[in-house]
DNA sequence: GTCTATATCCAGATAGAC
DNA sequence: GTCTATCTGGATATAGAC
């Protein structure tokens, strides 16, 4: 019966999701130990030991969450790193699209959220703090490249290019937490003022 | 023997004062449900038991935490609010001296990561939730006040002073984070981003 | 006031039926 | 693949000696 296999591969895969999904939000909210097992088996609607099935522990499933959450963050920084713009544009795109992603993806935005949570926990399984150590400067690098090259043309304001990727990154991760927080009901702020710290008046 | 009831409670504040203060850290660190009251009493190098002898749950220490740490925040806002001070001279003296709290004072610091931690966290006790909710506006309604005056003063950028607030608290808690977590071996970002932010250039 | 020993409970993880 | 029942460890909180 080669037809079921393949249909228990797809049914494993979809489980597997519904899992992390759950769990993903979950962690977010209560962190790894505050999130119980039948936490997310009663969110995910299955049972305790159908988990324990697609997952061999609580951990396991936290770091899966962190290598995903930095493979797309990296990914999306690859891109943006080798596209064809200017870098004071390239910039503004970034905050841009990075809004627009929290705002429109809860996914995506708890992905965020997670990565800056993790990174300032002392508890996490060390293979997710390797993860971490591992990834964490890319983004704040790639932003950092980007400044910089910008500061030579003159079209990003001087400055501590290293600082100022800093705030980058701190003002998408405020952006995550309160979307992640308040959700759609929460009026999201305008970036104008972002772009007062990269740009002079009238760019 | 009156002497040594005086000595005692001497002796009591002082065992208090430890305990909520190891808690801190621990709790910035690993979170509530993350840090075990056996690591509050290592931290401390009490015995497990001394500690309930002074507070009768975890979660009360918790709740002390977060009352002491928005007691605190409201005064600090209150001063500022009755400062005799420009509107735009008022908030680039509260950022720098936020900024200074942050960077000489270790507790201080943790205090506002706490309640950060805090208000995104589900699992926490209700009194807890309770102060929340009721403190947490003061914070952001100061900060908006004093913008909107600057505005009107034409000394403040326009925009939604609403939204220049959770920018400006955005970027405490994101300094605080950052402190707390790499601490003196940090390089502390310089502040002229923020100012960009909020005032005209040449301010 | 302080410690050690322990009762109790709950969460993580497993075993085995279906 | 999915569930229920259960084992096991560890954490909270208490009791009682000093």
């Amino acid at each position: 019966m080669p037809r079921s296999i393949e249909a228990n591969e797809k049914i494993k895969q979809e489980r597997r999701e519904r899992i992390l999904t759950g769990a993903l939000e979950l962690f977010v909210r209560n962190g790894l130990s505050g999130t119980k097992i039948t936490d997310v088996a009663q969110k995910t609607k299955m049972s305790n030991g159908l988990v324990y099935h697609y997952f061999s522990s609580k951990e396991e499933i936290f770091i899966e969450l962190i290598r995903v959450a930095f493979e797309r963050m990296i990914e999306a920084c690859k891109a943006l790193e080798s596209a064809k713009l200017d870098p004071h544009v390239k910039i503004k795109y970034a905050i841009d699209e990075l809004a627009k992603t929290i705002r429109s993806n809860p996914n995506a935005c708890l992905y965020h959220v997670l990565i800056a949570q993790a990174a300032t926990c002392d508890n996490i399984p060390d293979k997710a703090k390797e993860l971490i150590a591992a990834n964490r400067a890319k983004p704040y690098e790639v932003i950092t490249g980007i400044i910089s090259r910008g500061q030579k043309l003159k079209t990003i304001r001087e400055g501590s290019a290293k600082d100022l990727a800093f705030f980058f990154w701190n003002t998408v991760n405020g952006l995550a937490t309160h979307q992640a927080m308040y959700g759609k009901s929460a009026q999201s702020p305008h970036l104008e003022p972002i772009y007062h710290m990269y740009f002079q008046d009238g760019e």
